[in-house]
DNA sequence: CATGAATGAGTCTTCATTCAT
DNA sequence: TATGAATGAAGACTCATTCAT
């Protein structure tokens, strides 16, 4: 038993001198590109690549030689393209910051005047469940899992890492006071507190999701979120037991 | 000379580990303990290195050479004790189950014949912030993070790690099929998706907390925590917007 | 400061190895080779050290890191173009078969209509000893050597190594009953006990050569044993005193 | 894959914590001994012990535990014993010189004036199979096993091991010698090619006997080895073909 | 643009050996 | 007489990274 996480697999084996390799298309082999735009696929299929062994198998746990791979190409390559495994999750975090965390603190700044509005779009854009667009979904979860991960680490990512998530935090703490302003919400509780809790519930649903994979239905789930959200910190609330 | 067969000569072995390391009395030479002390001791610490490690720096990403140091040993003695750092582990789990799964759905049994009785003794037993027992939070946390790290793994840990979440998910469906038909929780949620949001809120808990380290005050958070999910699940809860 | 999860931080690999070693070029730095003439260069280098150690000091009794410097590389570079020392050993066996056993089965195939002659064929293509290619007196060594190590081991190299025996038990049976047919050989034994016996004269010889490393004069021994052999089982062999 | 040589037996990994251990009456228990009839006992179990792993998995191969436990006993009684686990093998080296080697020679020097008796004496008292004294064959192979993990190791025990075969050839010389003064032998080869062949033989049968592993007729093999020896060292051996 | 060879630090694990009790 | 705790030096294997082509 000294397997583990993901393992050594077999698979990574496939390898050998070279003679049963799975007959894959060298990526540069493809013709009629220009350079430039074989470069956007190929940083394109290592970022999705990447994106995908992270948030299944941590970023300890995946191999810069599995990424490469799944793109169809050689370790090798990914330093063509990134400075070391670090740049490739640095470049996946701006990625989602530019397509998850801005989109979600513009999308409340946009709502409606009501605080229980914006905060309605800030659990939709988070994207919990989303077929149009997957890799969004994969980015969420890549920054709470990464925060995760680094959790305590003093790395650089640990830092850009908070940067994002307290974005949503202010985000978040402008909406409840805004909320609790307008009688929205509750005032029993700090909205320290209260913004904790939200992201909990947000946080917690991924997990959750996470763990029952695809034996959970989607929209159900979503919208329980959602009621469990506003029936939890709306006005209306029950008064302590 | 090669001596013996490519031999460990005892000869040359003058402990050249001195490289600055904390001072560290060798645990044998502590005297006046009979054996069986000494191993409940020493076992004791490894655990609760290991556990200290595991939480914060992941499984990966913690070295049997740091747990055992922490412990004030070395490695070997880790594997006296241990099968494997995979062995550590399980101990650990197998201490998880038995202080934290065990007692929540005792708790959950034992409490009141109300439904939301049931539902705050899940709650408080799964001490998300607790000052007496401080490895009881952890251990709890270990949970937690170790379902996140082998997720997929196909290893022997991932299976029991899934059976300790389903007995809290058969616990807490109990809890709230019991709650429904008595009229307490909301009936207009799915009782699978409800007990998903329990759990979710839960572990968003955890994962908060640890992002706040110590700057979010406990009872606090905890008692939001109570509120938030009550004010959720309740019969009272608002109708659907 | 910790950096990515533990990670091993390029900066600090100021080589500090050149502990008197002796000074190795690092094979790539060779001009003016293709790669894949470096890889052939490499991989042979590489067999061919772990082939010496492997007779001379066993398999336990060799490390990869002594193959590897022996090849003037590193012990990553083993693992580059080897599974694992296991591999390592695989590929030498597969040599063995294709170099000793193949030509042996078929020198004995192609010897002349004689019993005798093929009896002959069979000793000298094991090739006891032989100065013009000493790799092959090397690779029998290698079987006879890893049958014992391996023995009773329930590796998949013993069962290849048995396939291998009996490859050589099955040429030399039909040779044994050919020959009691023709009257060539004696026939108060039992096949199985001749054919034992001449498999027993072949590997005793073996060892004895190597315990007199190089004491004993080569084409006499050789001599000696073709004579023994067939004095032993020729049909006018003395009857039973 | 990363077994090998009698790899690291799930076996092994009986010891746990001491719970699920295999009842074993501690050697020291059993009552009415005296301290010296204890030792003695204590000392030829964990003899015959390692005996049996020594000639079955090797030296290296064999743990100090794993004698112990085979013997009812723990590592340290081993060290108490003897003074490391080369001390082990020196010993059963000596009992082997005692009960193999010097009653070998005597029985040469004992036997009728006839060479060939001589020849004969030796080859029955090397005790390829016998049943009535088992480790009296397990000693013979333990020479020869030892002999070939030891080669080349510049380690006292390949002297001793080397001193032991020199006796045997010492002996065997003789008797070649008188055996061609009085025309039992062949003189058209060398005594020392005779005597290696003679020494080749007895050793290939040890390890053909073992490699068929009981699928041999035990006492026609012998009666086989002894016929071919005869016969082809015999005056009346057939000329050079 | 990308590959393949090679490196070497780091990590798990094994095992002979020591020693207090 | 013997045990159990503990050590530390290997040794197998992994993987991020470098570099010539």
């Amino acid at each position: 038993m000294r397997k583990t996480p993901r393992s050594r697999e077999a698979s990574a084996r496939r390898r050998r001198r070279g003679q049963g390799r799975v007959s894959r298309i060298p990526a540069q082999a493809r013709p009629g590109r220009t350079k430039k735009e074989q470069r956007e696929i190929s940083v394109a299929r290592l970022l999705e690549a990447a994106l995908g062994y992270f948030v299944t198998e941590g970023y300890r746990g995946t191999t810069i030689e599995r990424i490469a791979n799944a793109a169809g190409l050689t370790k090798g390559a990914v330093y063509f393209y990134f400075r070391s495994k670090a740049g490739v999750l640095i470049r996946l975090l701006e990625w989602a910051e530019e397509s998850i965390i801005d989109p979600t603190v513009q999308a409340i700044e946009e709502a409606g005047p009501q605080a229980t509005d914006r905060l309605v779009a800030f659990m939709h854009t988070q994207s919990l469940v989303t077929t149009e667009r997957p890799e969004r979904t994969a980015l969420s979860r890549l920054v709470l899992l990464m925060s995760l991960e680094f959790r305590g680490t003093d790395d650089p990512i640990e830092k850009s890492l908070d940067k994002m998530m307290a974005r949503l935090d202010a985000a978040l703490t402008e909406t409840v006071e805004m909320g609790k302003r307008r009688g929205e919400f509750r005032r029993d509780l700090d909205t320290r507190q209260l913004v904790a809790m939200i992201m909990s519930i947000n946080q917690g649903c991924f997990l959750e999701w996470d763990r029952h994979a695809g034996t959970l239905d989607g929209p159900a789930f979503v919208r329980a979120m959602r009621l469990m959200v506003l029936a939890g910190i709306g006005a209306a609330a029950a008064p302590e037991t």
